[in-house]
DNA sequence: TCTGCGTATCGAGATATAACGATATTACTA
DNA sequence: TAGTAATATCGTTATATCTCGATACGCAGA
């Protein structure tokens, strides 16, 4: 893996590698969401949920369509729902087996 | 998945999300290998170096072990290599243009 | 103890990211 | 065209991260 190929994959990592993003991934498991849906099941204001689903967007994650006044996501980069998954099991081991 | 778990998730995520330590994580995958070695293998300064394994120790992705002056670090978290394959997967669709 | 090698840490400056309230934009409907 | 709901963007402030040179620490051999 060279410098180039490493950058551009911490890119879309990063783009992962926040709560709120984490959880809007989440979300959107079971298909598209509009901005408000998405906004409340993550619990943010939605200023704040407009600028995380821009940026999973910008870096590939996401995809979007507007249909009247809503604007409906979903995930676009399939390996985010893997990642999430990986994140998940790292997450129940730490909790039940050790220590 | 609760704001608290997703932040622990994020967390680790975020331990991934730099080119630097990405790279770590794939010289690792062979097995353990000191400061210097890995230093080398992702063409980067001692002291950076250093640093970015510290991070990843941190949250619990690699582990160390002293061997006189040196000291070696390997992958404890095996979900790191996982990631990894989910961020080649993606980087290699895009590349090829497949879907 | 002194020396040298390998590793870790410090402090500073530059850059990036997060969060927030306010406001702008877009689209529908009366 | 005025009003309203949904979404996007702006401007600011606070905080975190990256990188780097310098330097401190830990260990082994002479």
């Amino acid at each position: 893996m060279d410098k180039k190929l490493a950058s551009h994959a911490a890119e879309v990592l990063k783009a992962l590698a926040h709560p709120i993003r984490l959880q809007v991934v989440e979300a959107l498991e079971g298909g598209e969401r509009s901005v408000g849906e998405i906004a409340e099941a993550v619990g943010e204001k939605q200023a704040i949920t407009s600028q995380q689903l821009n940026i999973m967007k910008d870096k590939g994650i996401l995809k979007s369509r507007r249909e009247g006044a809503r604007v409906f996501y979903w995930i676009e980069n399939e390996n985010a729902i893997r990642v999430l998954g990986c994140v998940h099991n790292h997450c129940r081991k730490k909790g039940k087996g050790r220590r």
